[in-house]
DNA sequence: CGGCATACTCTCTTTTGGGTAAGTATAAAT
DNA sequence: ATTTATACTTACCCAAAAGAGAGTATGCCG
């Protein structure tokens, strides 16, 4: 993609009625969020999964922003929640077609991370090496 | 791409050392958040903007908020600030080929965004429904 | 009888996000 | 002399987000 196809794509999508607008980045907003995409992520690698897995795979969640997380996904339509009643309790989770889409359209930004993290700690470190000079003298 | 394309791609991406793997998360929490993905948008389309003009785009965002999230970027090497030694001041705001970079990642996810924002609203609608009913008896 | 496993839910506290409003510098325009 | 324009910075404050930790239901296993 060209540089001049990508700000054409962005401009006939903000010239849509303003409403629209406004429900997109409603939209964006509640979607793009760290746990939402991380989830997104290890649900298209593992197809299906139950609560404690996820909660595993994505390290460092707590049970409260797991479950939070999980119901708004399904309250959006990204997920199914699938209850056994079996004892212990177990609960299976998976993408929906409109899940999956989501993280298609979001794999894009993970290979972006991963083929550009290490420039963006370089840029880092020359900023704050920056800041550093200047406030030196 | 197919769906097992995709599996394919992001279980690549997990395979890697977890070390890379948690500065990637960190970083997508860093940069998904929705200023910097709305200033990404409109610095795409109109290329430089300076400080008043990316506020009045964002619509009701705060100059707080616009500073920070803006030498956020900055630091993160996402655009380039130009100040001109006049009076009054101007500083023009540009994306840099790593900020260009994550627009294009990026712009899969507003496609998605336009393309699906009924069907959610839709699923939204459903689900409350769904509870009422539960709630009912 | 006493754990153990699972998927929550609830409460309490801390942290963060983000808004408002005022202050600053300065040249040009009125 | 006062106002205007611009791009901030700083201080203060509130509400929402998130973490920590305990509690719950229940059948099975020893």
């Amino acid at each position: 993609m060209t540089d001049d196809t990508l700000r054409q794509e962005l401009r006939d999508l903000s010239d849509t009625d303003p409403k629209v607008d406004r429900l997109v980045e409603e939209l964006i907003g509640r979607v793009a969020d760290k746990w939402t995409m991380l989830l997104v992520e290890i649900l298209t690698e593992r197809e299906c999964c139950r609560f404690g897995e996820l909660g595993r795979a994505c390290g460092g969640i707590s049970q409260k922003m797991l479950t939070q997380t999980l119901r708004a996904m399904e309250r959006d339509g990204l997920v199914t929640r699938t209850v056994y009643a079996v004892v212990p309790p177990k609960v299976e989770y998976r993408l929906t077609d409109l899940g999956l889409g989501l993280s298609k359209a979001f794999c894009g930004v993970w290979l972006w991370a991963e083929e550009n993290y290490e420039r963006i700690e370089l840029a880092r470190s020359d900023y704050t090496e920056r800041r550093e000079a200047k406030t030196k003298y």
